[in-house]
DNA sequence: TTCATACATTTGTATATACAAATATTGTAC
DNA sequence: GTACAATATTTGTATATACAAATGTATGAA
């Protein structure tokens, strides 16, 4: 990935809101691609891991497809052949609901867990890398900025 | 999209890292998602609006492929099917480079030309509002953490 | 000149994502 | 109970992306 500096390189005077777009992206892309290249390692999609994260979360209690979709960070319109994969490589099960068989039932197996737990502290020391330069303010400051432009707009 | 908040109900004692993580994932998926149906409404990805520009960026001189990868923000790993799309809509042109039979010849059109012209205004009223709310101050602040969060790695 | 190698791009193939239409089930009005 | 709308998920199809292999071209050595 080429760097802000690069880009700016040939556009010299860019307005301060599109340079921070830019810089937005680019530190987004970065930071996802980091973690992107670490999940592959274990051969899954980050939207795959964030599933069994949101069914580990049900602590049990079987969830279906519309729950898992809306509790997604990214909503992915196809969580149905989502989860395909995952039942392929057996990290979840799923089975019709039988009090409305419209449903389905998703549940973590305990192969899914262990993926989980050996993957976790793993997870926890690439993102506090990732911040590792950054004060305790700094990181602070950083959250509520990213809030602050989450809160910029209605949709 | 969820919001931060309800992702963090279910786990409430989240890690300062790891919720920085997820508040930085959710808040680029947000910023990504208004950018895309913007460019949606032009019938053009991302990707293709990045190409175009690093085109523009050349004033007349024509760009190879290898030159067009290198420049992008988030590297296509197949940037010929890529500008195939931008020369299906017209907006470049692709021929064989005279010098060196092997490279090709890539030229922004005088219609891709117009849809940046009409594009950029627009982009930049966008980008504005979605960061409406920060201060100066954090605006600066949150360029300085952006870069720093990018400097926190060797790759 | 001929061969091997490096280079620049394209093509094949597998997987991922987006959106609309289709399927199946349930609930409701009559 | 039948018909119709609402709900939940799946399937079809188009497009996008990732990676490896293939193609065509240039360069340098023997």
């Amino acid at each position: 990935m080429i760097s802000l500096n690069d880009i700016l390189k040939s556009n010299v005077e860019l307005p301060l809101f599109k340079k921070t777009a830019i810089n937005f992206i680019v530190t987004s892309n970065f930071f996802m691609e980091h973690l992107q290249s670490f999940f592959k390692s274990y051969d899954i999609s980050m939207q795959q891991y964030n599933v069994l994260r949101i069914l580990r979360g049900q602590k049990g209690k079987p969830a279906n497809l519309a729950t898992v979709q809306e509790r997604m960070i990214h909503k992915n319109s196809n969580t149905t052949r989502l989860i395909d994969k995952l039942i392929t490589k057996e990290y979840v099960e799923r089975s019709i609901c039988p009090n409305n068989r419209r449903k389905v039932e998703i549940v973590i197996t305990k192969s899914g867990m262990q993926l989980l737990e050996t993957i976790d502290p793993e997870l926890n020391t690439i993102e506090t890398q990732l911040f590792q330069s950054l004060t305790q303010e700094e990181i602070n400051t950083f959250n509520s900025i990213l809030e602050k432009i989450r809160g910029s707009q209605s949709s």
